[in-house]
DNA sequence: CCGGATCCTACAAGATACTG
DNA sequence: CAGTATCTTGTAGGATCCGG
């Protein structure tokens, strides 16, 4: 894309560090509580190990969550929020009360 | 993707209407005035007018934007937010306060 | 249980050229 | 000026298999 992002722009930014349709909606679920891999796998019905790992890896890359695993049998593996991560919250909560005010994604056709 | 959008989940919904690198960049800029389409295409460096158009065209069908052509010479079309497009703003400004707050998307790696 | 490796698909986006 | 048409590319994501 190569966006030279503006002075103020911010928005490019989050935009880069949360690209992807998936990565909010993980970040969503670490807003409710640390989840273990398995645990997220079954909150996003139809993401694959390989998408999860790989933005997983982005956001501990960026300092958004980390990641903590237990050496015991059978592995445990934690992944929470940073501080960082969790400034989200405010983010992902003007999506949502945004998001709730639209009449339909499909019907808007038809206003 | 498939993602049922569980009950509370607006998060969702605001992906599918945002969805793609320049949807929320175009929105951006619309946030500050409306637009003619080469002033988009001015301030967004780098975007192709195909992109334009087709991100255009799906937040008019979403209600989002509206397109007013006047049938002039020079032709002139402007851009312009719906009030639901306008609702964008809190979210938009809320992704800004968060991305001021990191250390730097690059530079995360060293943190 | 966690998740890396490999290969493939889908879709947003870019390049370029052309029209009302 | 404001697009449209066509073709190609880049990248997130999916499928599957396998290793720690």
């Amino acid at each position: 894309m190569s966006n030279p992002c503006l002075p103020e722009c911010g928005v490019a930014r989050f935009l880069t560090l949360l690209n992807g349709p998936w990565a909010t909606l993980i970040v969503r679920e670490l807003l409710k509580a640390p989840h273990r891999f398995t645990e997220l796998r079954e909150a996003l019905p139809g993401i694959s190990p390989h998408t999860l790992t790989s933005r997983l890896r982005q956001f501990e890359r960026h300092g958004i969550v980390t990641r903590t695993a237990y050496a015991e049998i059978p592995p445990r593996v934690e992944y929470e929020l940073t501080p960082l991560g969790e400034g989200l919250r405010d983010v992902l909560e003007a999506m949502g009360t945004w998001a709730m005010a639209v009449p339909d994604p499909d019907a808007a056709v038809t206003a």
